[in-house]
DNA sequence: CGTTGTGTTGATATTAATCAACAAGTGTGG
DNA sequence: CCACACTTGTTGATTAATATCAACACAACG
């Protein structure tokens, strides 16, 4: 099977129409008004890069010369204190966009957790795109709001959500994520499949892994999931979990 | 002292050029592509209005019918649970924007802290707007990088800083603030005053409000700061705050 | 096979929350 | 002007949730 050229930017993979939850992108592609051969020229623009597992494509404090698009597979972002504590802010697989920041360095890390690709454009490169495509500006813009949202849920988990809550939160919010972010099928997934580590949960909920792993135990044995491998995690009752997540779930 | 008409947007208060640390803003315009002119036609497409303290004037989950520019005052933004738990997850002042989210509903409530000013528009109008003004565009997708950004910041906060350093880090960011944010004067302010009540800060900060109390009392019995009033915290010692607010500060 | 990384479970410690009392300020009406 | 209620903030005693410290199980991998 033959591959053309490896495309900038992540279109249609599977053609679905709703919106993505977690990155906002329709139809999984980053701009509707772009078609292929603008792709070509965007191409022209950008250079294609591989990362392995473990790797880190972005670190806190350096210069910030690049912006990325993901083309596959996930990273997980993170900020540190100078002690090593760690906060992850957030995960960023197929379709995500990383360092749009105006700032002159980076403001948070990058690592990968799976084998990806990733599609780099240069700052002064990104300049001429925006300009040559003002509806990739408007679909850039879409995206930062989503991830806005986002990032107020997390910190209404992170302030003020136990840890029964969060965890429950996590699940909920994985089960729900479209296909083209996680690889499996879409809607309310059943089975939920964590890439990360318990320890990259704890470092994204605020918690230790100790208290990732006894809370998943105890949702287990509720009843709530199964757990059949340390990666797969089995909803089994969507409803009572979803409850939890939004605070009415009691305990 | 007369004025020709309420502006639209907020434009050069007093002249300055840094980019606002919290905002984004250079020169505290919302765009120096916009001129005079132009600020009449969206004027045109505007409403402005006054809200009182204690007020509403976004509720989360209502249908996201406007989009909004805070003209003057400050007003908290903030997600409930069901069970009256609050987070909130910043304070809007003067050039600030509320209700970009693409989502039909706001994912938040703001109330005002203080009197405020503010440019609101409907959505068709704000679509209008972004069409005619390409650079107004540009701008947005700034400050939503740079809110972005602040958000990242806060989840390090609320998810791996103790209580000691989530004061320390509040403080620090309140006198780093540039004037029209808060009204007194730019650079490292040695005054910071508090619009807020300590529940505000407690559910800014993902505490409780003896919490709080506690623990700006014990940076005052270590010298770090000075509590002439509950509204106002001098700092004593920057440095030795700034070294906590970081993670680097011992104990 | 041992080694290493990852995850689970138990015992204990610690931080911050909760419960409670009180102080200080603000506004109201007599 | 003062008594009163009401809000906001502080401080103390105790509790509870989660972190920390520690042991061990298990799988992946050389």
């Amino acid at each position: 099977m033959s591959m053309a050229r490896a495309r900038p930017l992540v279109l249609d993979p599977n053609r679905r129409d709703d919106p993505c939850a977690h990155c906002g992108a329709r139809a999984y592609s980053v701009c509707s008004a772009i078609d292929s051969k603008d792709l070509d020229r965007l191409a022209a623009l950008s250079t294609q890069i591989v990362v392995d597992p473990g790797r880190s494509f972005i670190e806190e404090g350096d210069a910030a010369e690049h912006f990325f698009n993901v083309t596959s597979g996930t990273a997980k972002l993170f900020k540190l204190l100078p002690d090593g504590r760690r906060q992850i802010t957030g995960f960023a697989s197929t379709g995500h966009f990383l360092g749009l920041a105006v700032s002159t360095a980076y403001s948070f890390s990058a690592e990968a957790l799976e084998p990806m690709r990733i599609c780099r454009f240069s700052r002064p490169k990104l300049k001429l795109m925006l300009d040559d495509f003002p509806a990739m500006e408007k679909r850039l813009l879409e995206v930062a709001s989503n991830e806005l949202v986002a990032a107020q849920e997390q910190m209404l988990l992170l302030g003020r959500k136990t840890a029964r809550e969060r965890l429950a939160s996590f699940l909920i919010a994985r089960a729900d994520m479209p296909s083209h972010c996680l690889g499996h099928q879409p809607g309310h997934a059943e089975t939920v499949l964590l890439p990360m580590t318990r320890n990259d949960i704890a470092d994204y909920l605020g918690l230790t892994i100790e208290t990732v792993s006894r809370t998943l135990t105890k949702l287990r044995s509720e009843g709530l999931i199964e757990i059949p491998s340390a990666s797969t995690v089995v909803i089994k009752r969507h409803a009572a979990l979803e409850a939890i997540a939004s605070g009415s779930g009691g305990h």
